[in-house]
DNA sequence: GTATAAGTTGACATTGATGTCAGGTTCAAG
DNA sequence: CTTGAACCTGACATCAATGTCAACTTATAC
């Protein structure tokens, strides 16, 4: 698949999977002439990416981390080293934290947003 | 309270702290001298804050949504506006689909870790 | 009153993913 | 073979909160 179909199946634009590319956080085949072209696997891989981003974590924390993951089709190909996993773990608790604070916010809005219903029903 | 105490207490810069009071967030009246003197009821707001922020809400839109929130003493000074109100809904399902991504997010790193773990007992 | 800690404003820098544009190449269909 | 859509690289811009530094003023304790 190629990079405009693969945008619009993700939704991250081209620009931010060329990106990715040079980060080291997704790999393409090329055409002959060049073009990328992606393999089925590389959407589920895309929207991953996409969500570690959202939770905070870097593109180079991202990278060490993805060869670690289990894909779609498979176990992982590395096991993450005591470093890596202690660094994880540390922005595990951070996520955590975040969702709580997420929570919190989203919360504050259900009140307002209830108590400006209830004037105007 | 002066500003060092604010933000030891919040965890937040004094940087911040009077970004926020630029950006319509934060009110601190001041010292004959010009200090800023910070009630207690400023510890909360400041949380709140960095919560919003946190959540991905910028300053504008926290600046017209603090006046409809209940303080810590009492109920809120303003009700939203149907439009704030529906541009707060939207924000609010914004929230709950980041919930889901940081949730996803979190439970791919568990299983690294553990996978780690399991490995180096 | 003097020293030192804490506060003030203002300006400039940073960060990191993403937007955008230019100039050129490749692909696919007729 | 041609044409328009899709893709390539590279460069520069952006956004918004926060860091940092400078030059100065105020507060507090001795």
């Amino acid at each position: 698949m190629r990079i405009g179909e693969l945008a619009r199946r993700t939704g991250v634009s081209e620009r931010s999977l060329r990106y990715y590319e040079q980060q080291g956080l997704l790999v393409a085949d090329r055409t002959s002439g060049g073009h990328r072209d992606y393999p089925e696997q590389a959407v589920d891989r895309v929207v991953r990416i996409q969500e570690l981003f959202a939770a905070g974590l870097h593109s180079r924390k991202i990278a060490r981390l993805l060869p670690c993951m289990r894909d779609a089709d498979g176990g992982p190909s590395e096991i993450a080293t005591p470093q890596l996993a202690a660094d994880l773990a540390a922005e595990r608790d951070r996520i955590e934290r975040m969702i709580t604070e997420l929570t919190n916010s989203r919360d504050v809005l259900d009140e307002v947003i209830n108590a400006a219903s209830r004037r105007d029903p």
